[in-house]
DNA sequence: GTAGGGTGCG
DNA sequence: CGCACCCTAC
């Protein structure tokens, strides 16, 4: 059982490297992130040609918007609005097996790590905690992934001190995203794969063209099991070669291959 | 001596299918209209890579804008603004061998063929009734082309009944045109070599993407010789496939050749 | 339908 | 940088 997360930054204007990715990794479960399509408009012909017949979809207008695409049966879909502002940055399943996928996409937080003079961060901070209080419920088997929009550790971005002070990487984003942690058994399957200080970066900013040449990356994506998911997991894998590919997301997909 | 007209639709936006055009065609002289595109940002260097080094630019900012590039010298040109308004409507240039050539963009006009209610209409008409009164002016042999955004003749438009109230085929926009011809000794090269009522159109809307099917295609676009400039053509040419072509301009070149 | 450009957002 | 949207114009 493969399973996939990559933050799409528009699943219609990169349907096609979708498709190619599919066709080439041909993943059972695909969780995507910034879909930014209502769910009238989301392109499910183009996935259920691949044999994606299970589609759900928690989609708005513009911004944001999630989605999860299974070739093996969908049960029990929720789609959850922590902050009540209506959007669409949650949605969860329940697989024939009894494991939960819960794919979350957290608020980028904007660019001042001042949750006083930038309500952003703040909306990502408090994001984070409630998604913490809610972790702290959850009894069924579960993994979790997504766009978290944090790098925890130092060798998760190209430059510790250098970003220390930047969105992302602030001390108080990381102490936030490690009471998340601390909130159930997970288990960062990443890091269990590519133990630090190994280099792992899913995501290289549109802003630099030459990413590859100073490889300025940061670790946003994850995917964290409870103990008894993440004793099943085989291996990590993360596809920077998307990054170079003809009009790219800014995030590579990752995926974590499971015992069936 | 192949000289073409051809109304683009942005330069830059279809700089591949007017390279097409020139490796396949040829011509001594390429006249633009709709060029979009300020001249520090004309792509030249497509067109001086295909011999066209003589390059004569007036263009502006998101609208209108004309360019003239030619394999052969071109001296003496200017840029005419008739309506003091800073549209970039007009480029004339000068062969060695004393004939002009005079580049324009007419004003489309807008919806409505009432100067009461659109002001667009009252400009087109003023800019025409403007370069009625140059042309009686002009002494050089002249070549006079461009996209004139009228389509004077019955047969030059898909239907003459149905469109006596569309913008570009109403009585009085004629009348102007007509009254532009008679400024001077100006023979319609499109009709001298395709006479009416055969069928000639240089346009097509995009609105109705099964072009082909309908045909309801305008002759918008011209090229008018005085007498003895006109007395050396031998023949004219409308590119209709160029409709065809992968991401096309709404309009066609037109093209014609003289005697050396 | 199909351009350019501005804005908001990341 | 680069996407979605809005606007304008043809």
């Amino acid at each position: 059982m493969k399973i996939v997360s990559w933050n799409i930054n528009s699943v219609r204007f990169r349907i096609e490297i979708v498709e190619q990715f599919l066709r080439e990794v041909s993943p059972d479960i695909l969780c995507l992130q910034e879909t930014k399509v209502i769910d009238g408009d989301f392109p499910a012909a183009a996935f259920k040609a691949l044999g994606y017949k299970h589609i759900m979809l928690h989609g708005q207008r513009m911004h944001h918007g999630v989605a999860i695409l299974s070739r093996v049966p969908l049960v029990e879909d929720d789609r959850l609005d922590w902050q009540a502002n209506r959007e669409a940055r949650h949605i969860g399943v329940r697989l024939a097996n009894g494991m939960r996928i819960e794919n979350v996409y957290v608020p980028a937080g904007g660019d001042v790590p001042d949750r006083d003079v930038n309500p952003k961060f703040g909306q990502k901070l408090d994001f984070v905690e409630r998604m913490t209080a809610w972790s702290k419920s959850l009894t069924a088997p579960t993994l979790l992934v997504g766009d978290f929009n944090i790098a925890p550790l130092p060798s998760d971005v190209w430059g510790h001190k250098q970003l220390l002070n930047v969105v992302s990487h602030t001390p108080i984003e990381v102490d936030a995203l490690d009471r998340l942690k601390a909130s159930n058994t997970w288990v960062d399957l990443g890091r269990h794969f590519h133990p630090a200080p190994a280099r792992l970066h899913t995501w290289w900013s549109y802003r630099s063209p030459d990413f590859t040449v100073n490889d300025r990356g940061r670790r946003l994506d994850h995917m964290w099991a409870t103990a008894e998911v993440a004793a099943k997991a085989v291996s990590h894998t993360v596809f920077e070669g998307c990054r170079s590919w003809l009009k790219p997301s800014d995030h590579v997909p990752i995926m974590t291959e499971f015992a069936a």
